[in-house]
DNA sequence: GCATACCATCTTGTATACAAGTTGGTATGC
DNA sequence: GCATACCAACTTGTATACAAGATGGTATGC
């Protein structure tokens, strides 16, 4: 789930503070923590089945990365959707990813990276996926390939940053069909463009991309949002 | 130290495990903790007074901020220093601030921001300052507010890690003195190009004077590797 | 009925205790 | 003198105990 990081690589087997960041951090993404929500560290550490210490290590790992926030001895709380975060997560990405892009085209010899997107991307219509979760995770790695074909690791990690971050709402753009569509013929334009060295279009291609998901992740959002619950309260407004 | 995350904003006052934090994370930047330096939790919380709960607390924080590795079982370890992540960490520095620049210049009236630097940068050779720990602060704040400038918090907030993170080599760059003059003179130009709209001018100059702060950085750092102490043993070579 | 003061309960922050595993030194066998 | 096996001391990871403060409900005064 986390691939990055590995360091001492098979350490990770035994770990109960990574596991309950891992677990809180799904619950976060498949709604049963939903933002605003309020609890305590005694209340995950029973549903964890472990103690206070490494649950409050995975909050403080949470509040670090932007999930939770910690109530001055009051609780905690998911962090309440803040859309105008969200869109500057994605405009950095755009940077980011626009970046890598030409420097791809300015590459003497392309990585291979990129023949393992092509194949994914570069398929015949009978040949694509349709199954949205999957296409979902794909289309995160496409993104991220990008970026680590260019040989920065701080950049793919600080990439792989916003991905997580707004994976939450990203995946929401593949519920859809002709979005998971639209995805495929998108990718496959950009990667043609960076094989043929055309810089100035592959970035521009790119830009529309992820500008175009960032739109329509908005207004499936705001619309899931109003339908699934009041997950905001009067607190909340202020 | 650290000014963002202030959420709460007064509650930062009493909280044992930031002040540990922010107080080994010292001990690295004036190296009386040097790269490579191993040492335990109970150690660390003699030292501060404090029982190993908050130091804990403080040094896995410091991990993920990339200054410190856990080893298993078998203490902690100041990160060697790597340069290839310190360039990568400048390669993203360039892309951001650029981006941060020409977004700048294409925005129809100039963030007040701008104004707060012209005093400071754009003075005479008479006024300006010569000391070097003063002048670098001024330096990290100026490239800092050129993100801000563009209003995104969320990339600013990036770019204010990546320059935590490099601080702690950046700041050689400032025990010469002409360093400082060609700081003056390269800020001012770039203040300049942004207040008169051109972007592409602006862009290249910011450019240069990052790339040449790299290079000098590099050249500084490895000198002071090889005077101070060996801090790198036979183990960091692999 | 309404406002206020109080108190039991719950919260995080910190300290301490215990568990499991690594490590380096020492004694032993040869 | 040298290699090996063992063990005591030390390390992190986790659980529990204690401290200080926030909070919400209740009783009291009016």
């Amino acid at each position: 789930m986390e691939p990055s990081r590995s360091r001492g690589a098979s350490a990770s087997r035994e770990n109960l503070a990574q596991r309950i960041y891992e677990q809180i951090k799904l619950d976060i993404f498949n709604f049963r923590l939903l933002p605003g929500d309020r609890f305590s560290e005694n209340e995950v550490a029973e549903r964890m089945q472990a103690s206070r210490t490494p649950v409050r290590e995975a909050l403080l790992h949470l509040q670090r990365d932007g999930y939770v926030d910690v109530l001055y001895r009051s609780g905690w709380q998911v962090r309440p959707f803040d859309f105008k975060v969200f869109e500057n997560l994605y405009d950095v990405r755009i940077i980011l990813e626009i970046s890598a892009v030409k420097r791809l085209c300015e590459m003497e010899t392309p990585p291979p990276a990129l023949a393992d997107l092509k194949r994914i991307w570069l398929v015949s219509a009978a040949e694509r996926l349709d199954d949205g979760g999957t296409v979902s995770a794909l289309d995160e790695r496409f993104h991220e390939m990008l970026v680590e074909a260019t040989g920065n690791a701080e950049m793919a990690l600080i990439h792989h940053g916003i991905t997580e971050r707004i994976r939450i709402i990203r995946r929401l753009d593949f519920t859809k069909g002709p979005r998971i569509e639209a995805t495929y013929t998108e990718h496959g334009k950009i990667l043609r463009a960076v094989l043929q060295r055309r810089a100035e279009q592959a970035q521009m291609l790119l830009k529309t991309h992820i500008e175009e998901s960032k739109a329509e992740v908005r207004k499936i959002t705001l619309h899931m949002l109003h339908t699934a619950r009041r997950p905001l309260d009067d607190k909340a407004a202020d």
